[in-house]
DNA sequence: TATGAATGAGACTTCATTCAT
DNA sequence: GATGAATGAAGTCTCATTCAT
């Protein structure tokens, strides 16, 4: 508190990340990697506070228990995959060809599964610690995605009815997520194979959803 | 024969009475009801046990540890699953056209995803507890759908080359596998539109890559 | 019982040994063996019986329970050392000279040891189980064996109280013994030294106390 | 230092306060008592702690298992011993007459043995535990004592070849120490004759060896 | 009488969590 | 707020012993 007062009195802008905020972060770093590298239940709450250079007590000061670290980086994931999926789905981006959309969703995605390695350890572990309900319940940033996907295709093609473009969104999003999540793990060259099949097997699908709805923005 | 290579594998003895061989069933329907209900670390040994109404003694008297069990599991639906596969893959198959052929294989595997409710749950633990060259190691089933799907569709179109065949076939089992594993947790409703979807997205998808050279039988 | 009728019917001895009782002798057997090579309490019953080749219950038929096998055993033993004890020990030895005598004795308990590798393994074990007066509850050799060395002392040299022979005895039994049980876990060079030591301890330690009172039979 | 090297060896944690020290030494006073009383496989973890008056989870953070627990008593009567035996070899010993020799060394010994009631029962566990060889890696105690007391031998009597006074050395130790031991389990009358013995065995043994060699100072 | 599958108490050890310093 | 020693419930697995066949 007092180091607080100090720095607001001396510094000009209060740093990004204080004392604490650095804290919660290091240990995020830590159990993120150890999630990945033995499994969750595999991780000791000693392992994340050793790895985050921090004593297991000052750990259960920022999370109540081991699994308010998985809902955190559950969490910091989700919200980062929506970030990129609503960057993606600007009002511009209705006006692409359907071709470069799946082009430039697929290289996103990709990009970002393999940028966060953690991110299907920690979804999966989730869910088996869970119910789905109740992982909406700590966010439902899965949701929106899913729900503003439909609503996207809803405006592509309005013959769509809300129930069947909410399938198909959900349809979009687990299949690309899996395969992505499949090709991480293989070679460089099956991993572009994989990923050159995935958009062929959305530009097939969405074809058949959305036909020629889509602009003819700068087809290839 | 099939039986007993697994139990060779997996198993401690080899159950030599009926008596014996209900035993190993109960511990297995009960191991495969908590693995589903609590997940297979929230399980105990003792539960486990406890649920199949046999002393934990005895449960090691089969099955030298707790993996073991999930092995033994595993090699039940990978086993089922191939014969599944195999009875749909038939030179006869090969006539299908293709909408019958999606038809059928789609129906047939959301059937046994509906039957066999612990088989992903057991799955995806494998996966986290060992390699997937391990998992091979326990049985090559999975394997060997890959390749033989990759083998049907070169048949049906020689230009796929061998190595794009195997892409293809990887995309089909995991894209299947993993839509019809979602259907499974949703509502009557929602879960005949994912079926149906699937059903479009591998239409779609495998009339890029095989296009009309399936058989002619009752195209849609 | 049909086979035993048979038998004295038709043979003319009753064999010296009968099913039952080489069943027993294996069951001691692979007992001492295991408990020599991974000590007894690492012993389980069933590879007792796996090495003898009978079922676990058979032995649980002749024995109520571990212990009883240790017992057996060192009974066994004790028996074998005081028989050779006796040996050594007729009327025709007290005219041995002291050196021939030390000689003699030290020679036959040398070979016993080295004959009886499981001799220490069980007798060690014994110690730990049970008291020493629970010891001799189980059998008396090893008190009848110092009785009697003192009761050959004070032949000897009439001037030691019954008390004081009591203690030479022990003495001698207690070193003889250890050294020997030493000696036969050293090389063999290292087993010659150790034994002749025991010699010179021995010739020095009754010297003292017997003098020249012994025969000068066959001095060396 | 001593102390350091020991832990560093056997234990999990330096106990760096006094709080720690305090608890490891009623571990290991309980382990102790209880080794003596029922033997060291027949004592629990569960028994040792709570006779120490700590949760089992505290004894694993000292001792990574039961067996380091026996190797931290054992090399604390190893030290000892070697410091009663370095204590009694000093250069002025050399001066004393055999007789003055013998009565010291066999009545320190005798005193230690009676302090330390637990040091055979955790002996003879080690040796059943492992190799000989693997002791001496626990620490060297026992084996400096032969050496340190084999160069004694030879500085008096420069005639005893290397090898020989290594084995008069061992014979010694193990004599004496297997006599004393012997002793303390019998009543005091029994007691005070067994070290009137081993001093005479030991009298006889050594003037054979080193003659008049020792200092005159007060022959007996 | 022989068998060996079944039993289940109990051993060792781990680790999420607490709390005195 | 930070620390990390202490806690003890709970997990996996073993094995002496029993008893139905």
């Amino acid at each position: 508190m007092l180091a607080r007062s100090i720095q607001s009195t001396v510094m000009r802008r209060q740093p990004q990340q204080t004392r604490s905020q650095e804290r919660v972060s290091h240990i995020l770093t830590a159990a993120e990697a150890l999630f990945i590298e033995v499994g969750y239940e595999q991780t000791t709450t000693r392992s994340i506070a050793a790895r985050a250079k921090v004593a297991v007590g000052t750990l259960y000061q920022f999370f109540p228990d081991k699994e308010a670290i998985l809902k955190a980086l559950a969490t910091r994931y989700f919200q980062a995959e929506y970030q990129l999926f609503a960057a993606l789905h600007t009002p511009e981006a209705e006006s692409l060809s359907l071709s470069d959309y799946v082009d430039r969703v697929i290289d996103a995605f990709d990009h970002f599964m393999n940028s966060q390695p953690g991110y299907r350890a920690v979804y999966e572990q989730l869910l088996s610690l869970m119910t789905y309900s109740a992982i909406e319940a700590i966010d439902d940033y899965e949701y929106r995605i899913v729900d503003e996907l439909a609503a996207f295709f809803a405006r592509l093609n309005p013959d769509l009815a809300g129930e069947q473009a909410q399938t198909i969104a959900l349809v979009v999003v687990k299949v690309v997520g899996d395969l992505l999540w499949l090709s991480a793990s293989q070679n460089p060259e099956q991993q572009r194979s994989l990923v050159a099949e995935t958009k062929v097997l959305m530009l097939g699908y969405l074809g058949q959803h959305l036909g020629d709805r889509m602009g003819q923005g700068d087809v290839r």
